[in-house]
RNA sequence: CCGGAGGUGGCAGAGUAGUCAAUUGCACCAGACUGUAAAUCUGGCGGGUUUUCCCUACGAAGGUGCGAAUCCUUCCCUCCGGA
C-alpha cells in the first residue's frame, strides 16, 4: 500500500504512518466517533487539543440528516464540521445490524461473559421491550424505515459509496451485511457472501466514479476503501473473508466482533494473519481499554468506538491501573457513586487532561447529578483524552520495544 | 369563632373496606454501556440475613367489621373563604 508505511515492529504490534489528503495519521490511532458529523460535547479545538488524528462519521446518518447533498454543497465534511484532519466514514451497513436484528433481539456486541465460540448467540434486550426491526435486507441492498421520522429509504453499496463521496471522508467503508450476527453457521456463511457481493459492488462503483477529493481543493490522494471481513466466530470463514478482502482491496477492516474477548482476540489473530503485512487493520466499533493491547498486540492499526464518548456522558470514567483501573472495571470509575460525594481528587490523579488538572470528583459528579451541560463536556473530554493519550504512549512502547512489558504492566497484573 | 377542603412512604401525588408494604413521577442508591435511535437503559428504594414468611406503617387515640390507608367518634394540625 503505497500511503501506507509500516515505521517499526515489536511483535505483530506496529507503528505506521498513514498519509491522507488531509495529513498523515500515526498508527496504531484510535478515532472517536463522531456519527452525525459532531464528536458528542466536544467541539473540534478540543480535539485538537486533545491530539485527535481522525474522527468516524456515519453516512446512514448524515444522508438523512441533513443529506449528503448539503453537505457537498459545503465542500464536503470536512469544511462543513470545520475538522481538516482525516475523517473516515462508515458504510452505515453498522445500521443494518443495529436497526435490524438488534432492535428486535436487543444485545451489545461484546458480551464481558464468555460464551462458546460458534454457538448462537442469547443477546440481551436493551429496554423492557423489543422493537420492531426497521429495515429489510434484499440482494440489492437494505431498505431502511427512518429512525427520526418513519419515512422510508433504500441504502445499496453504490448509494453507499456515492454518498460517501459527497462527504468526502479521506477513509471509507465498503457496504457490508450483519444479519448473520444471531444465525447459523449456514446464515452466517449466506451473509458472508452477501458482503462479498456488495464488496465488490462497492469497489466497482467507486472506480466507477472516479475520486474527487474536495477538500482541499484538487488533493491529489483517493479516498481510501476498506473491505470490511466477516465471518462470526468461525475460523474458516473468517480466513476466507480476510483472504477475499486482501485480494480485493488496499485496507482491511474487521467487523461483525460479536462475542466475548477471548472470541474477538482470537478473530483478529485470524483475520491479521491471513492479510498482507503491509495494508492498514481497522477494528471496527472495537476500543475498550483491555481491546486496545489486544488489538494492538495482534497487529490492529486503527480502532473506532464509541465506548470512551458514551461511557462519558453516563457517568463511566476512565481511570488507569494506579488510580484504581482494572480490568473488572472496566478501567474506570462511575462518578454517580455518592462515594464521590467531596472527594476533592481529580478523576484520575494521573491524568493530565484540562478536566483532571482543574476539576475535582466533587464537582464533576455535581455536574452529573444536576444534569449540568458542561458536565458532557469535562467528561468526554477526559474519556477521549485519556484513550488518545493511552494509545500514543503504546506507540512509543512499540517503537522502544517495550509494548509487551507496558501491557502487562498494564493489564496482565 | 363560623363555613368549606384536607392530612398517604424523602418530596409531589394515586388509592377510598379485602388482590395494599401501598399505582405513578421526582429525588436517591446501584449496575450496564464496544463501526451511537443512548445526556440512555436496567434494577433497588419501611425493617428483618433467602423466602409464596414475619414485624412496623397511610396525622393521633379509640371504635365498628372476619378484615380498615379506606367507615364512625374525639383530638391535633394545614389550607381556602367569612366574621
Amino acid at each position: 500500500m503505497k500511503n501506507f508505511r509500516i515505521v517499526a515492529k515489536d511483535g505483530k504490534a506496529r507503528v505506521g504512518l498513514l498519509t491522507t489528503s488531509h495529513g498523515v495519521i500515526e498508527t496504531p490511532n484510535f478515532n472517536p466517533v463522531g456519527t452525525q458529523a459532531t464528536v458528542k460535547a466536544l467541539s473540534p479545538k478540543d480535539l485538537n487539543e486533545i491530539g485527535v488524528q481522525m474522527v468516524l462519521a456515519n453516512t446512514y446518518h448524515l444522508m438523512l440528516r441533513p443529506g449528503a447533498d448539503l453537505i457537498e454543497k459545503f465542500g464536503g465534511l470536512h469544511k462543513f464540521m470545520n475538522w481538516d484532519k482525516p475523517i473516515m466514514t462508515d458504510s452505515g451497513g453498522f445500521q443494518v445490524f443495529s436497526l435490524g436484528a438488534a432492535l428486535e433481539h436487543g444485545g451489545s456486541k461484546v458480551l464481558r461473559k464468555n460464551t462458546t465460540p460458534g454457538v448462537e448467540l442469547k443477546l440481551h434486550p436493551r429496554g423492557v421491550n423489543s422493537k420492531p426491526r426497521l429495515n429489510k435486507i434484499i440482494e440489492e441492498g437494505v431498505t431502511f424505515q427512518s429512525h427520526i421520522d418513519g419515512s422510508k429509504h433504500i441504502l445499496t453499496p453504490e448509494k453507499s459509496i456515492k454518498i460517501q463521496q459527497q462527504l468526502g471522508a479521506d477513509l471509507i467503508v465498503a457496504f457490508d451485511d450483519h444479519e448473520s450476527a444471531k444465525h447459523n453457521y449456514g446464515e452466517m456463511q449466506k451473509s458472508l457472501e452477501l458482503t462479498e457481493r456488495w464488496g465488490l459492488r462497492s469497489l466497482k462503483e467507486h472506480k466507477r466514479t472516479g475520486v474527487k477529493l474536495i477538500h482541499p481543493p484538487g488533493g491529489k490522494l483517493e479516498q481510501l476503501m476498506y473491505g470490511v471481513v466477516h465471518g462470526g466466530t468461525h475460523k474458516d470463514l473468517r480466513v476466507r473473508s480476510a483472504k477475499f478482502t486482501d485480494e480485493h482491496f488496499d485496507a482491511v477492516a474487521i467487523g461483525g466482533i460479536y462475542g466475548d474477548k477471548q472470541t474477538l482476540c482470537s478473530i483478529v489473530e485470524w483475520v491479521t494473519s491471513a492479510v498482507s503485512e503491509e495494508k492498514p487493520r481497522h477494528l471496527l466499533g472495537i476500543g475498550e481499554v483491555e481491546d486496545l493491547f489486544n488489538g494492538i498486540e495482534r497487529g490492529v492499526d486503527f480502532f473506532d468506538c464509541v465506548a470512551p464518548t458514551r461511557r462519558a456522558r453516563n457517568g463511566s470514567l476512565y481511570i488507569c491501573p494506579k488510580s484504581g483501573g482494572k480490568k473488572s472495571n472496566s478501567y474506570t470509575l462511575n462518578i454517580r457513586q455518592s462515594k464521590f460525594f467531596s472527594d476533592k481528587k481529580p478523576i484520575d490523579p494521573r491524568c493530565n487532561c484540562y478536566t483532571c488538572t482543574n476539576f475535582s470528583r466533587s464537582y464533576l459528579r455535581h455536574l452529573y447529578m444536576a444534569d449540568e451541560i458542561l458536565y458532557h463536556e469535562l467528561s468526554t473530554y477526559h474519556n477521549i483524552f485519556f484513550i488518545i493519550d493511552l494509545v500514543k504512549r503504546i506507540r512509543e512502547t512499540i517503537k522502544d520495544g517495550e509494548f509487551k512489558k507496558f501491557k502487562r504492566g498494564y493489564i496482565d497484573r
